[in-house]
RNA sequence: GCCCCUAUAGCUCAGCUGGUAGAGCAAUUGAUUUGUAAUCAAUAGGUCCGCGGUUCGAGUCCGUGUGGGGGCACCA
């Protein structure tokens, strides 16, 4: 500890103060002295960084280690000790940029050699050994040229690149640690043993330089770092948690689907998936039905010519799969649903009288996905949307998609997802449709949201080429956010195909056309709901509700009988006649998360009952059959339509 | 598509520096007729992902293709 510690400011005066002084001593002096504002983030009393951005208050804030900002802070110092690590250990390697990401930190390289991940645990132990040096970080400001003559002395050319996008009226820092120097925004902790132990390099990977896959690619190095063991512990544990989880392997486990060699990306399902599938559209038929939607089905390949008018051809060919007959027709398989239900409005001349016209279809469509993207269900080649076009005049807009956000807020909530976060987003820059189109329909998206009572946020030119649109996210059981709903007005198609209706006036005019998949695809959406509840899907989901277990043969006859009768209410049941101990089969069941177990013996059969055991509640004791089905049906009520 | 990793029995995985494969669970058969998370025993089960190469010899090393995983880019 110096005797005296020098502080810059923004406005580059420097001032000393004594060791031991504290950051609040600090905070008051600043604010004193200083007509412009200044913020120093303060790491446990003690001053560490003074950060340019101006806090309304003006004053210091003390922050501890476990504070959310100081993780940053642990984080963002921990990939600057990476990159020295790195150069330490490879002194040919480039440096580029490393970022404080959501759950740690990355740092880009460039070199000729990609990392693996066998180069981790000798990278970690030299970033230990970097940060018991415990050298102090420092700031600098220096001019472009020094900087650039710097990096060019070291070979760095990624950093003078990123030294002439930063702007000319913002000064150049530069941070060291030791002798080591870094192009950086700051702030930083006091010294690299403020860092502590509690970080771990996770994982390699390629990434393009800025993103831009015209550009190199560079070794990307992931790593994670938290103020304590404690919570480092508890991040590996939530990620095991969540592995445990994983769908691919809960879907093996638990027999739902499988994938194979042979169709990449297109799903096998097995009975218990499909069950579950089909609850799924079931619940979605209901649920169109009561909203006035009317179901349609159009075929699954369509003549090129029709994907010529519809852009598709030209735009989407590279994503579409593409089928030849021997007489040299060209077929291809849909990409979406959009141009079949265009081709049914079209067979008639429709009046304003007709819209709104609300069209779903329950469509199988393939994407040839690139071979990078597939993943799991969550992304695949084929899959089936709750799609949906609506019909409709300008009048109607609002109120068209109004009654679409409801919808998909009901179901939302009766999938057991509570938390939704809305996104509108705009006009990018090359598009298809007038500007009064895109003002007419974005403020109909936005003006939907606040009658509803709905916050949300603006994707600034997030919207496609062809009209913009209000994207639904949802968070599950682990917090994980997934894009699910989507709400598209589209100016494109109806413009291509020519579409019209008769208004009041005797006039033609183009229909409003509206994009709308509230679960989005039944396959991604299946990945997220078994990640969701860990497999352990509630009564009116789950593809077995009960399994009834007799105690021994002696007792098939009277589980028959119970058999017949949740069968008989339709209740999906299996009847376990296997010949093993009952432990044995509670323990499967139990494993296949089966909701419901009914155990039958002497003591039942007797008394004409029934024992209950609850998954993960265990026995809950012995009821009649007449009030379990009751119970089980009233938590099933209004769900689904086949009870 | 790009970078890295990876592929052994139905599943989860062993197989040291090259000498033609092994466990647990599952399966099958038999015994057992069972009271709330695994009854016992026996049996069977493998082109070590495909193709090519190095080698006297390849599950093991090299190349390549395919699938899978982690990322990046993509997601009209």
């Amino acid at each position: 500890m110096p005797a005296t510690i020098n502080l810059k400011f923004p406005d580059n005066s420097e001032r000393q103060f004594d060791s031991g002084v504290t950051g609040r001593d600090v905070a008051e002096g600043i604010s004193k002295s200083l007509a412009k504002k200044a913020v120093a983030i303060s790491l446990d009393g003690e001053l560490c960084d003074l950060a340019d951005e101006i806090m309304a208050d003006g004053a210091i804030e003390i922050i501890t280690r476990s504070d959310e900002r100081a993780l940053e802070l642990i984080r963002h110092d921990c990939a600057h000790v990476l990159a020295e690590a790195v150069q330490d250990l490879w002194p040919e390697t480039q440096v580029t940029i490393g970022p404080v990401i959501e759950n740690g930190f990355y740092y880009d390289f460039a070199r000729d050699t990609p990392f693996t991940p066998e180069d981790l645990p000798v990278i970690e132990k030299k970033m230990r050994q970097i940060i018991a040096r415990n050298d102090k970080f420092t700031k600098e400001v220096w001019t472009r040229e020094q900087a650039k003559a710097f990096f060019a002395d070291k070979g760095e050319t990624y950093k003078i690149e990123l030294i002439d996008t930063i702007p000319e009226d913002q000064e150049l820092k530069i941070y060291k640690q030791g002798e080591w120097a870094d192009l950086c925004r700051g702030p930083h902790m006091r010294s690299t043993a403020d860092i502590g132990n509690s970080f771990k390099l996770m994982s390699v990977a390629g990434a393009y330089w800025r993103g831009d896959s015209d550009n190199t690619m560079l070794t990307r190095i992931y790593g994670t770092a938290f103020a304590d063991d404690k919570q480092l512990k508890q991040y590996m544990f939530m990620r095991e948690e969540a592995e445990k989880r994983d769908h691919r392997k809960l879907g093996r486990e638990m027999d739902l689907f499988h994938f194979q060699e042979e169709g990449p990306g297109v799903v096998f399902w097995h009975s218990k998936g499909w069950r579950l599938f089909q609850n799924l559209v079931s619940y979605m038929r209901r649920r169109q039905d009561e909203h006035g939607y009317e179901e349609v089905n159009a075929p699954q390949i369509l003549d090129k010519a029709m994907w010529e008018t519809s852009g598709h051809w030209e735009w989407y060919h590279e994503n579409m799969f593409i089928t030849q007959t021997e007489d040299d027709r060209v077929f291809a398989i849909k990409p979406m649903n959009c141009p079949f239900h265009i081709e049914i409005y079209k067979t008639k001349l429709r009046s304003y009288r007709d819209l709104p016209l609300r069209w779903a279809e329950l469509g199988t469509v393939y994407r040839y996905e690139k071979s990078g993207v597939l993943h799991g269900l969550l992304r695949v080649r084929g899959f089936t949307q709750d799609d949906a076009h609506i019909f409709c005049s300008k009048e109607q807009i609002e109120d068209e998609i109004i009654e679409v956000i409801r919808f998909s807020n009901l179901m939302w909530k009766q999938f057991g997802f509570e938390t939704l976060k809305y996104y509108v987003s705009t006009r990018p820059d090359k598009v298809t449709g007038n500007d009064e189109l895109w003002e007419q329909a974005t403020r109909s998206l936005e003006v939907a949201l606040e009658k509803e009572g709905l916050e949300y946020e603006i994707d600034e030119g997030g919207g496609a080429f062809y009209g913009p649109k209000i994207d639904i996210k949802i968070k599950d059981a682990l917090n994980r956010e997934w894009q699910m709903s989507t709400i598209q007005f589209d100016f494109n198609l109806p413009e291509r195909f020519n579409m019209k209706y008769i208004g009041e006036d005797g006039k033609e005019h183009r229909p409003f056309m509206v994009h709308r998949a509230l679960l989005g695809s039944i396959e991604r959406f299946m990945g997220v709901l078994i990640e969701h509840y860990g497999g352990a899907f509630p009564d009116w989901l789950a593809p077995v509700q009960v399994a009834v277990i007799p105690v021994s043969q002696n007792y098939f006859d009277y589980a028959q009988k119970i058999v017949s009768l949740l069968f008989d209410e339709n209740i999906r049941v299996e009847f376990d006649k296997r010949n093993e101990k009952i432990g044995y089969k509670i323990r499967d069941w139990e494993t296949q998360k089966t909701p419901y177990m009914l155990i039958l013996g002497e003591k039942e059969m007797t008394k004409g009952t029934i024992s209950v055991r609850k998954h993960k509640h265990g026995d809950q004791g012995e009821t009649s059959i007449d009030e379990f089905v009751s119970n089980l049906k009233k938590s099933v009520k209004n769900k689904i339509n086949n009870n």
